[in-house]
DNA sequence: TATTTTTTGAGAAAAATTTCACAAGAATAA
DNA sequence: TTATTCTTGTGAAATTTTTCTCAAAAAATA
């Protein structure tokens, strides 16, 4: 769904209005059939002998996945990664914008990335909590992800997309998304590897 | 399959030598069918009344996904996610090395990141010839991913992993793998508008 | 040694996903 | 107006993935 996105943003800045599930499933490299499942799932949003009209579809895809508001986020663990996601400027375009940034390391407390101060870590439920969080990102090391998650369930956030590569118990209450990138790397050997 | 390894690297460092399809299921969140379902795929690694050998499994996973050797990459891009992924020392230890970082702005060709020179995108092609490359990196900005892309096909590169969050065209003999973290932000806005 | 327990591997069944095929709606051309 | 072309939405078919089930192998116990 997300490269539906993607692509129809994409044709939104070229100013072409209508597309042809055969047309976005060329650049989508899907089926044009999935297309037409897909989109017919959540309304009627084609014109037969027409198309879809890109800035319609786009809103309607929008609505139906939740991301036509603004999600509130907070990031713990600014070191690499966590540095460079603070510095993404698109992460906020596309309305998830990260409100505050918490580590535990003294020497980068108060320090300021991107116009954020480094808060510590053991402020995290009482800065939160003064703000509604929907979502916490962890980019901690691997051994401090379940403690990051502990502090962003004590704080009420319910949305966990965890960036180190290693599980985390949560309360069934929560969602936890996990983001491996090795995992590509991962499938591109493998796919390097039988040709 | 990357759930897989992640968990059983857990278990060696914890120094369980073996575990069971069940046990393992749950520390990786899926089903114990699933589990000697994709093991059995590739051999008969368990025991039966037993279970499997941690280690020995690890290195039947590796072996088969093609990760029991090294790939050299290169990266393109030396912004902030590429500075994050030169600075990350754990794709090293996990088969990927960077072997070269390119950019195309002046004020960065020469700068030193994480003990790599960064070099002008325009000498890619002599200078990736240099060394078998196996994988290129994009983390360009999406305008620029397509170039980025020509630049590695010209060098010979058959693998490429696009952070760019943009479709790139290639030629049919080679790989692409789109890594777009938006969509795991996607994917939770979604599961948390509809509970 | 015989019996019970544990746990795999794999065939069968079930569920989910993807693709096909085409009637029907909308635009265009005759 | 009528025929023709285009393209969606959807039921049916095909394919893939996941889960269930259980015989059989290995270990533990009696
Ligand atoms: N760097 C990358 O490109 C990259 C890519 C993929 C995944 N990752 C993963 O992301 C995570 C972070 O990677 P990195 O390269 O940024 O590591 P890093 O060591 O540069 O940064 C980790 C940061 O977390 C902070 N921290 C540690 N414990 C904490 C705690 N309990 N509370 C708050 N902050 C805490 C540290 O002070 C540090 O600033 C790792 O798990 C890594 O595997 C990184
Ligand atoms: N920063 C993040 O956390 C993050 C997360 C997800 C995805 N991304 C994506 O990764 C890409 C890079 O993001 P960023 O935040 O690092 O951006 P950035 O602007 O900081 O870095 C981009 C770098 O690419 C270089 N560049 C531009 N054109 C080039 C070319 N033709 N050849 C070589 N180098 C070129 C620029 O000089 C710059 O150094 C973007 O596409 C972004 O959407 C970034």
């Amino acid at each position: 769904m997300g490269v539906y996105i993607q692509v129809l943003e994409g044709l939104l800045l070229q100013e072409q209005q209508v597309i042809s599930s055969e047309k976005l499933a060329e650049q989508c490299e899907v089926n044009p059939s999935q297309i037409r499942k897909d989109l017919a799932y959540f309304g009627e949003f084609g014109v037969r002998g027409v198309g879809y009209y890109v800035s319609d579809l786009l809103k309607a895809i929008k609505y139906f996945l939740g991301i036509d508001r603004n999600w509130n986020c907070i990031l713990v663990g600014v070191g690499n990664l966590g540095r460079a996601l603070l510095r993404h400027q698109q992460l906020a375009q596309k309305g998830f914008q990260i409100q505050m940034a918490f580590d535990c390391d003294p020497f980068k407390i108060g320090e300021r990335v991107a116009g954020h101060e480094v808060i510590c870590t053991r402020r995290l439920k009482e800065k939160a909590q003064q703000m509604q969080i929907d979502i916490g990102l962890i980019s901690t090391p691997p051994e401090r992800a379940q403690r990051a998650a502990n502090h962003m369930m004590q704080a009420g956030i319910k949305g966990i997309v965890n960036f180190a590569p290693t599980r985390i118990n949560v309360s069934q209450d929560v969602i936890v998304d996990y983001v491996d990138f090795s995992n590509h790397l991962i499938s591109m050997a493998f796919r390097l590897s039988h040709p």
